[in-house]
DNA sequence: AACGCTACCAACCGCCGTCTG
DNA sequence: ACAGACGGCGGTTGGTAGCGT
């Protein structure tokens, strides 16, 4: 008797993944935790396969996964890896926090491998030279590095209001005690100052050319402290983590430097909220014409920490 | 404007190692 | 020792956006 095949082939969703997938595979895991995947289709009510749903949250729902494009210095340790470990791709992740393998494998192949084959001696030369802020790689098109994703990535983003009104579907039932908090929701109030701020966040940022390649370190992100921090920055990417309750959020940039939350992938929106006994994740988006949700505390805090930046 | 090509990357596929009964 | 379940891994595919002609 051959293996049974993870999954029955028929009648199961295949390709993008929906927001309302995202969601209840996201909530089902906070509740459950990881692992059964197997099982966690049918009990999540998830016409997925199990493999699918476990590539899915780890190449993109867990939380403590980082955005945006690789650093300068990131590929520099990516193309040293490659070099030590082949194609390890999982191993050579796990050297770098909060990318994934499958990011790592399809920059290699998308960027790297093309690199090093036409500059066999670029990764001889990363002792003597390593790549510097003052000094980052010129990518061979610089409106790429720009370019939103392509649409199919719906994400993780709840951007149709209907949605939220969405339960997930949970069949198993977990004891009261096991179950995790109930996600707050923002109140009116809440909203209000968080459209305000988002006013402003809008018309009146700073230049962000600050903002390229780390050369702004209010502090070192890795040390939990209560601080907001920019994260590793990108051409098209401003993120900041608060650590105290690891809420990591997203805006983005367009060619003329406006600011402005960014509603998919590579250019985003988004909280994490990483609990101690739970894994939480909660996400906003906006359009152009809805208001927007942050979490209050961690845009003032973004707000002191620009105005600072203007002094 | 239309078409073709390229870049990108999420998702899929199949193999393999480990665990469990 | 064995078979099956399960999860992890790396290679590949396919859909989309952007660019050039």
């Amino acid at each position: 008797m051959g293996r049974r095949p993870c999954c029955a082939k028929v009648g199961m969703n295949r390709g993008a993944w929906t927001t309302q997938e995202d969601r209840i595979l996201t909530e089902y895991i906070h509740v459950h935790g990881e692992g059964g995947w197997r099982n966690l289709p049918t009990q999540a009510g998830l016409k997925r396969c199990g493999k699918s749903c476990r590539l899915r949250w780890l190449n993109y729902l867990r939380p403590d996964i980082k955005r945006g494009n690789i650093t300068p210095e990131e590929e520099v340790l990516i193309i040293e890896l490659q070099e030590e470990l082949g194609n390890r791709w999982s191993q050579i992740a796990g050297r770098l926090p909060g990318r994934t393998d499958n990011e790592i494998k399809n920059y290699w192949n998308t960027h790297l491998s093309k690199k090093v084959r036409s500059h066999p001696d670029v990764n001889s030369n990363k002792k003597s030279t390593p790549a510097s802020p003052q000094s980052p790689p010129t990518p061979k098109n610089e409106s790429r590095v720009v370019r939103a994703k392509v649409s199919r990535s719906t994400k993780v983003f709840f951007d149709d209001p209907q949605l939220d009104k969405v339960e997930p579907t949970i069949i198993n039932e977990v004891p009261e005690e096991n179950k995790a908090p109930e996600p707050q929701l923002p109140s009116d109030d809440f909203m209000e100052e968080i459209c305000d701020l988002s006013d402003f966040l809008n018309s009146d940022f700073p230049d962000l050319s600050e903002f390229q390649y780390n050369t702004i370190q209010v502090d070192d992100s890795a040390n939990y402290s209560n601080e907001i921090s920019p994260s590793t920055s990108s051409n098209d990417q401003v993120g900041f983590d608060h650590r105290e309750n690891f809420h990591q959020q997203y805006w983005t940039t367009d060619y003329n430097n406006e600011i402005s939350p960014a509603t998919s992938s590579n250019n985003q929106v988004g909280f994490h909220h990483q609990g101690k006994n739970l894994q939480q994740q909660q996400y906003w988006t906006t359009d152009s014409t809805e208001s927007n949700c942050f979490q209050l505390d961690d845009l003032q805090s973004l707000a002191t920490f620009l105005d600072s930046e203007e002094d």
